[in-house]
DNA sequence: GGAAAGTAAGTGACTTGTTACTATCCTAGC
DNA sequence: GCTAGGATAGTAACAAGTCACTTACTTTCC
């Protein structure tokens, strides 16, 4: 019964907050995210967050980033162990889609920070994290053109942006169905698909 | 100087504030869309807002179905004007992306409408709408099946998903680089990539 | 002159951030 | 080893602002 609240270390808590925010976040709509929710969340009352973060904008900006340097180390880790670019390719997609059943709330947080219309420092987070995303994807596609792999005359920019969408398209159908266990199921075929869309002759 | 207020009758009030909401989402972020941003927009006070709409969620609700019939009646008819499935499809797809050039704010309401949390009313008629849309697309690419136009091994539900992500891909695109022009400029490569993801071999 | 459209000024609920205070932790000095 | 005391983590209450919605009244329309 005697229970003896334990302080955690800022770092601690600071980790704890950002762990709050994603698993909020795929739960419910990430502009209904209130300090008071994360809180709570957290068994803390809403003023104990502001010892850690500034503003509620800075702890959006710290969940951000430790989103996207997951996911970049994710796919990154993917793409290193593959044989060729068109399996790199295949690797991320699916290391990228386990990402998001593991964490829904992820694509929600990126897509709800990129419609922001003041400019938000984790509006640009999001920005640079993608485009390091496109980054890699421009290089293994260069490679599997390279490679005769694929298609000699892809437009590697309209790849890299249909790579995402297809994605996001998962995404989408996940939230319509209100299952995220769909967009695992889902995957293989919607790459196969865009896979045909890429591939050599 | 005399400037007399001239009143509109209630369906023209509905009609414009429809036009009001589908503008204001085209510039911000739907979540911050306030009663006060649309009542401004249109010159009046928030409060008149409320002698034709019940609540905001009504006002949303309005603007949604607006919306879908829109885009399903655009679709519908660029699609019967072409000669074969596949090239209905490209029409398809091509008016729709019009469509959201035109007005950029639709897909950000459908998308932050569908991530809410709570299973309003409006989120059912976004969730009806694209399972219309959807329909049309199976039919359209079973015809193309029958037809030796698509792939007979293609998996529709998958190529409908892709359809959409391929849309949602380059209006994300667009969001990142801040300029609605890009999609249109962006469309017809990323549909020429899936066009080889579905066509026959 | 009555009905409908619009205004201006609220109300209460909610949200971020602050403040004055308290509990816990950690370490220096005995 | 023990403990005084400063630093840090946390609390409770509140301030200030915003938002959706209401109400009492006025203007316009037919």
């Amino acid at each position: 019964m005697n229970e003896r609240p334990q302080y955690l270390t800022a770092e601690e808590r600071r980790a704890a907050t950002v762990q709050a925010v994603v698993d909020l976040a795929a739960e419910k709509n990430p502009a209904e995210i209130t300090t008071t929710a994360i809180a709570e969340r957290m068994g803390l009352t809403q003023g104990a967050l502001f010892r850690h973060f500034p503003t509620k904008d800075a702890i959006l900006e710290a969940a951000i980033s430790w989103v996207g340097e997951r996911l970049l180390a994710s796919v990154d880790k993917a793409a290193a162990g593959a044989a060729s670019p068109s399996a790199a390719l295949e690797a991320m997609f699916m290391i990228h889609i386990d990402f998001v059943a593991r964490h829904p709330g992820v694509p929600r947080m990126l897509f709800g920070e990129l419609q922001r219309s003041d400019e938000t420092l984790a509006k640009r987070i999001v920005q640079t994290s993608i485009r390091q995303y496109e980054e890699r994807l421009h290089r293994l596609m260069e490679a599997g053109k390279a490679q005769g792999e694929l298609d000699a005359e892809l437009n590697v920019d309209a790849a890299a942006v249909l790579f995402i969408g297809t994605i996001q398209g998962l995404v989408m159908q996940s939230l319509l169905a209100g299952k995220v266990s769909r967009i695992r199921r889902d995957a293989p075929a919607a790459y196969a698909i865009y896979r045909r869309g890429i591939g050599a002759a």
